[in-house]
DNA sequence: AAAATAATTTAGTCTATCCTAATTTTTTAT
DNA sequence: ATAAAAAATTAGGATAGACTAAATTATTTT
């Protein structure tokens, strides 16, 4: 198996990406996510899909699907991000906003040796600062039952566990609400039609967010004892 | 000024290594670092000297030389490049032998941050592991007094001060025999036609090396008080 | 179900690099 | 000063990946 070039695993952990998230890995959403043109999208998937063995299932306006291999591969650059990740805010003094652009170009060029030295440092951990599982170094992804946020019903207790989200300013944004990894939250009132959210952040004032906020909050549903 | 293509950086950083030990970056020296065909060399060349701001100054036959543009541009890699070596041995935990490719896919990826946070952590150091100087973060080369210990003459002292040589092999052969930065030496003899050198390295057995070693191996002469 | 809109694909190009084969220029050896 | 050898260049093509414009297929609205 001759390595892949980075385009090509930028595109299988974008695929990834999307599917993972229950969307659809469309023409356009791959073209928006890549910063690139539909045609240029579309060849490259019939390209992928074309290789042997093939690492994308691809048919003509449905999307694209990973196959074993293209999940392999992009489980290995996912990886790789994710552990740069947590590895230049552990051990470098990044903060969790400013290591996205970082760990994108270096996830392409670092050798196993790297990956393993960075894992070993960091004790092997299991997500990276935004909450987000690290596929394990047999290139397993962990399963996890976190759910988003406007998933809740009123009355609920949750754990913040990931913030589904690179974006800097939106980070800075949940941050500021004490919506990170770890946080305790109750959610105290959902409104009709819209989906907007007052929840309560442990330790923090009351807080209203939207569904463009609640809906990459993922969390964890605590049980509450109902003596 | 767009970014350089890592491919560029790479030409500008080889024709600055051969140009900077005196050697000419002439189309097939370039071709036999960079593993690359000769009429390829050409054509990037021809290319590279009629950039707007030119990056080389070359004439058909006559091999390249690095504008004022071309060498700060290879400065930036070369400051990237052994700044990561120096950091993957310091920090990482790498040995000297070993992080040459790891330095050569990262130095183009990483960003002023990154190079500034390595920098400052690494207490800005003057040298790589190999004993290269690292050019200032104005990009400014430090100037060296080594030269190769094939140049000295029966009974000079001289301080190891860089192994200008990033071969594996190599390295752990002149690891064994104690020709690392710092390390002092007497020059007991000289065979007459073919340069092979007798040595006596501090704490160390007598050894006799060739010139494809001695020549790689750039020392400072110690003055000697001569009562 | 037709019309309008949105999504996708095809067709035809472009740029960056690389290559091999053939040719030309320069250097070296007689 | 030639002839032979070495070095470098030109010519002609290939591959990866991206783009725009035009055409096609799907989806949504009425």
């Amino acid at each position: 198996m001759e390595a892949l070039t980075q385009n090509i695993q930028d595109y299988l952990k974008t695929i990834y990406e999307l599917t993972s998230r229950g969307e659809k890995a469309s023409t356009n959403s791959l073209a928006k996510r890549l910063g690139i043109s539909a045609p240029s999208i579309t060849g490259m998937l019939q390209k992928l899909s074309g290789l042997q063995p093939p690492l994308v299932r691809y048919q003509k306006h449905q999307g694209a699907m990973l196959t074993e291999a293209g999940e392999k591969a992009a489980l290995e650059v996912l990886r790789h991000h994710r552990l740069l990740e947590a590895w230049l805010v552990e051990s470098m003094g990044y903060t969790w906003d400013a290591v996205h652009d970082e760990a994108c170009k270096m996830e392409h060029v670092i050798s196993e040796e790297f990956e393993r030295r960075i894992a070993a440092s960091l004790g092997h951990p299991l997500r990276d600062p935004h909450g987000a599982p690290i596929p394990s170094a047999d290139l397993v992804m962990p399963t996890t039952s976190d759910l988003p946020l406007n998933h809740l019903k009123i009355g609920d207790h949750a754990i913040v566990r990931r913030v589904n989200c690179e974006d800097g300013a939106f980070l800075r944004h949940v941050q500021h609400l004490g919506l990170v990894p770890g946080a305790k939250l109750i959610v105290l009132d959902i409104s009709p039609f819209d989906g907007t959210m007052k929840i309560q952040v442990a330790g923090r004032e009351q807080a209203v967010i939207g569904e463009a906020v609640s809906n990459q909050i993922h969390v964890e549903v605590e049980d509450i004892e109902e003596t």
